[in-house]
DNA sequence: GAAGATACGGAGGCACCCTCCGCTTAACAA
DNA sequence: TTGTTAAGCGGAGGGTGCCTCCGTATCTTC
């Protein structure tokens, strides 16, 4: 072997097990009592010490990163999911209806979120970045299928996204923007030429061309 | 006299002096240290005991939001004064850029906001409201004046302003929104089609400068 | 199975939160 | 002015949560 000098152990088990418990732990406390709620009640809801909670995440603010990561890669598994499903318009809403509902579960944890993307804004473009290759790919998806206009960027769309959950204090917000992202998607179609789309799915550039 | 019985004392000189002391403290601290600044710090630096800062502010977010409401009155005061300025348009334009120039210097206030905004929707309104008037007061103006566009509204353009400085973590932020602001406003201008400029009637593009 | 690295838990010291109450002072009446 | 009294003041103190430190327990490797 010739990497014996950086020689790496196997990360041991119960601090890989306990990590993850400490994760879904805080997700839970965060979002119940917002960004100041207590380590010590996250270690308990974990099971473990509060000393091992510190061992994995030096500063509250460490772990509040390291969920919102962890979820915005969930977000972006279900963009990986969604790229399989056969109607690529209906695809893109429902990941962005998902991502409303991902806003609206996290009470707390966006207010934690303000206070975290502050002063690291590493985890900011991380998560920009995250994001927007996730709708990316769908977009891309329907612009390819013909289905959409191809004129708009996924930044663009996350920026309207993020702008209309930004009011999330708000009354009504959820349906209000679940209605404007409908109106979102609608306009981003292309305009329906001839009539419905129960049609076979099968991305085919050629259809595009086509279409074109 | 009917109303001896609730008779109300002018309230005491010193009881007005602390108060606005501890506001004028908790500017400084919030600013400086984030929204967990230290009460007890703030009431050092206000030269008064942690006891009179509970009496006059119960709650954290009751001096967060009397400090907030504080600096929204003094730009709705500046709006007031801009409003007996000479050229419409660049009064209007100045306010917007003061309003940048608020944000910026809140760094640790703005996370506190978050805070507060979340548990006080009253106050979010109180705050929509009186910028929205004072914004509205300088666009009916330049609007009078003939020199903007009347079909945008005042809650259309404050939307916009904060919006802009929503990204306000990003490096580089407070330029690009400047930017954005005076594009915004030529966008916002009646197009000069016979106005005081001699110049050719060539189809739109602002490469108005605007220096005199 | 033994050795050694790695992780664990929670006691303890510290900072800050917030309440409570005896003392001080400003406002008002005479 | 002086007296009365409500209003305000300060800060001690009990409580909670933060974070460090280290003796003990457990896992990996050989």
């Amino acid at each position: 072997m010739d990497d014996q000098t950086d020689q790496i152990r196997k990360p041991r088990a119960d601090a890989v097990r306990n990590r993850e418990r400490v994760l879904e732990a805080a997700k839970v406390v965060f979002n119940a009592g917002g960004p100041e709620a207590s380590l010590e009640a996250v270690a308990k809801r974990a099971g473990v010490g509060i000393g091992t909670l510190y061992r994995h995440f030096p500063t509250r603010e460490d772990l509040f990163e390291a969920v919102y990561r962890r979820e915005v890669e969930q977000l972006s598994e279900l963009a990986e999911q969604l790229k399989t499903a056969k109607d690529p318009v209906d695809a893109l809403r429902r990941w962005l209806r998902s991502n409303v509902e991902f806003v609206a579960t996290k009470k707390g944890m966006s207010a934690a979120l303000a206070l975290t993307f502050q002063s690291s804004s590493e985890l900011a473009a991380f998560s920009m970045d995250r994001l927007t290759k996730a709708i990316g790919s769908l977009l891309d998806r329907a612009v390819a299928a013909g289905q959409m206009r191809g004129d708009v960027s996924p930044e663009d769309l996350l920026r309207a996204l993020v702008g209309m959950c930004y009011m999330h204090d708000q009354p009504g917000w959820q349906s209000s923007v679940l209605r404007m992202l409908d109106v979102f998607v609608d306009g981003l179609r292309v305009q329906p030429v001839a009539k419905a789309k129960a049609r076979a799915a099968k991305p085919t550039k050629a259809a595009v061309k086509r279409k074109r």
